[in-house]
DNA sequence: GTAACAATGGGATACGGTTTCCGGACCCTG
DNA sequence: CAGGGTCCGGAAACCGTATCCCATTGTTAC
């Protein structure tokens, strides 16, 4: 007795399904569908049909298995509810859809268990690429785990995207898509500086986060040209949310530091510091001037609005894409020489009405 | 001669690779690695061996193609950048991930022609479950449409799961995951109301948008409720951002509108209210009281903190996820019965400072 | 000592398309 | 009308994995 299909099967048509009722060959109708070959109008009318008719989608593991199919791109993001990977994430899907490829996401929850797990995953998939986001943690054994990924991706046909985090040493076949970080840095202080301001408050964020260490040594270095002693005791480390915002601003308050400025590590612990400096009575920018990191929508909708550094995110995710695109294009020719690309973005300074010059010394 | 791989293949590798490098055959890698027969130790460890060194992971598409696979569910969203959509996506992803199972995200960017091409993107995938997020646009045709989607999926072998949208009409073969959109504006209504409101501009979103409806029927049931005469002139419809918050409440004050509270249709739409009220010299909540709706981060991180109404977006990610989880496992059985499931999900307000009852008239 | 049985490895096949290789039909031209 | 070239349709060989079925080996019971 016969295994195969039953008439009134409910599963998905197939490829076969089409051209039997159509009177076709099976072949006549993978032509039709992915037109690389020239057909009939005839044949091209009777296949669209029944197409529509069945309303047949190829099966898209089919198509990859058999060499075709589109590329995918994973995006592999720290948590998809932070303003800024959002974007970053809009502008690799926004890319992707454009050039007809597909985006999956994965959350890693800041846990390299949870990293390590999909980016094997991704590996299964068989993706053109795998773009991890957002700042990284400075341990030591950090080089050696994503030259690991780069090396296995690689392996696999796939690539490694860095983007917003400093790129990886040695020959390494990875592309990093960054930020001039340290640059934006040292441009907010200086004109924080240039306001006057001599004792500021600084929030960079965890001291780990690459990303943290970079808007920490712009600023220092703005204060070195300003010839202004950068004190640590002005330094407070944290996580880069609202809470720790409001949290070390209070704290130092409590402790009677002396301070006119502010300088957060990103618009959200700006937010946080603000929001503080009001609970303790205090008018931001006539008592307190701020300044932010990022330029996500809220710098534009405190009040008063933010003065911060604009970071190309959602640009970066374009040419994150574009750069994988390219490399997939170019085929296996110029392999050799892209190993360790490295393309960065400019910020800069958007001046708002957060910044006043310091009030006459107290 | 040979068309067969060459000893220094750059491709992945398969798993006659590892077979053959193991001196065992193809069956027995492949129950080494998915675990579900019984092997001996020797065996599974030359295995494991050969698949470390190998850095072999198994290809996907022809795993899903054989049967096997890990379900995959897509969640459509209008933006990834919405605060709100984030929430939900987040809630999705988790769950998901909880149960082993993959994300995919595409932006529609509220083009019908991007929402079509999408869902049969993910049909081609083979995708456990389709998820599309947000209000949507009430038009005549938009129940077909959906109506269309859902048999289309259901014929796959798939299904459809509307977020934050009202129920499909008839036997659709599609899950609901729905708040109690109206109740919360009936609460955040009253709200302003026994405060002794009587003046409220209504900032619901737009008009033919089906979460700007309930909102604003919502609120209209809580003044008829109070005996309050619901004016046309107070209503203000526009896009759910920042900017039109603005703009509107800019409006109405130079149009010399009376009225001493703002019912927003979200926090952003709030915001940007709030903001245009200060531009105008006008104190919040002092002068005037404002309430939004949604409470995502940006309500607590305003000043003065938003009253607002929460919708547990997040949780209906989870909740979507698990129903579709379940369908599954429950397998054809329930089939039947289980068209238009629909569960909706409770909100409240969230009382915070943005609130006063109304200054003594003027 | 042999038969029956459990444990385990190997070969073959199916999954749903794409693509190559051929053979046959059609059309144009001399 | 015959010959040759152009095109199109059909059969079959993959793509990489899971699984069904059968063969082999070692073990236990009679």
């Amino acid at each position: 007795m016969s295994q195969r299909k039953a008439s009134g099967d409910v599963g998905r048509a197939t490829i076969r399904d089409v051209a039997e009722r159509a009177g076709v060959s099976v072949a006549s109708v993978s032509r039709v569908l992915s037109g690389n070959y020239p057909v009939s109008e005839d044949l091209r009318r009777k296949v669209m049909k029944v197409v529509r008719d069945l309303d047949y989608v190829t099966n898209a593991h089919a198509r990859s298995l058999a060499g075709g199919g589109t590329p995918t791109v994973a995006i592999l993001i720290n948590n998809i509810t932070g303003a800024a990977f959002a974007h970053v994430a809009k502008g690799v899907e926004g890319a992707a859809t454009l050039r007809g490829w597909l985006s999956l996401v994965g959350t890693t929850g800041d846990d390299p268990e949870r990293e390590l797990a999909l980016v094997n995953l991704m590996r299964q998939q068989g993706v053109a690429a795998v773009v991890l986001l957002g700042g990284a943690y400075d341990y030591d054994e950090y080089q050696l785990r994503m030259a690991r990924f780069a090396r296995s991706l690689d392996a696999a046909g796939s690539h490694l995207v860095l983007v917003g985090r400093p790129p990886l040493e040695g020959a390494v076949p990875a592309t990093t898509v960054d930020y001039d970080n340290e640059g934006g840095a040292y441009a907010m202080a200086s004109h924080l500086l240039s306001a006057g301001h001599r004792k500021v408050l600084v929030l960079p964020g965890h001291a780990e986060l690459t990303t943290a260490q970079g808007r920490l040594s712009g600023a220092r270095r703005a204060f070195e040209a300003y010839g202004v002693p950068f004190e640590a005791t002005m330094v407070r480390h944290g996580p880069y949310d609202y809470e720790h915002g409001y949290a070390a601003v209070g704290e130092c308050l409590r402790d009677g530091l002396d301070f006119t400025a502010v300088l957060a590590g990103t618009d959200v612990v700006a937010a946080g510091a603000m929001q503080a400096l009001r609970a303790a009575g205090l008018r931001v920018p006539e008592d307190v001037s701020i300044v932010g990191y990022d330029d996500i929508p809220l710098a534009s909708q405190l009040t008063p609005q933010l003065t911060t550094v604009h970071v190309p995110y959602e640009e970066m995710g374009r040419v994150a894409l574009r750069a994988v695109a390219d490399r997939r294009e170019g085929g296996g020719a110029r392999r050799k020489g892209a190993d360790g690309d490295h393309l960065v973005l400019g910020t800069h300074v958007v001046v708002r009405h957060s910044v006043r010059p310091p009030a006459p010394p107290r």
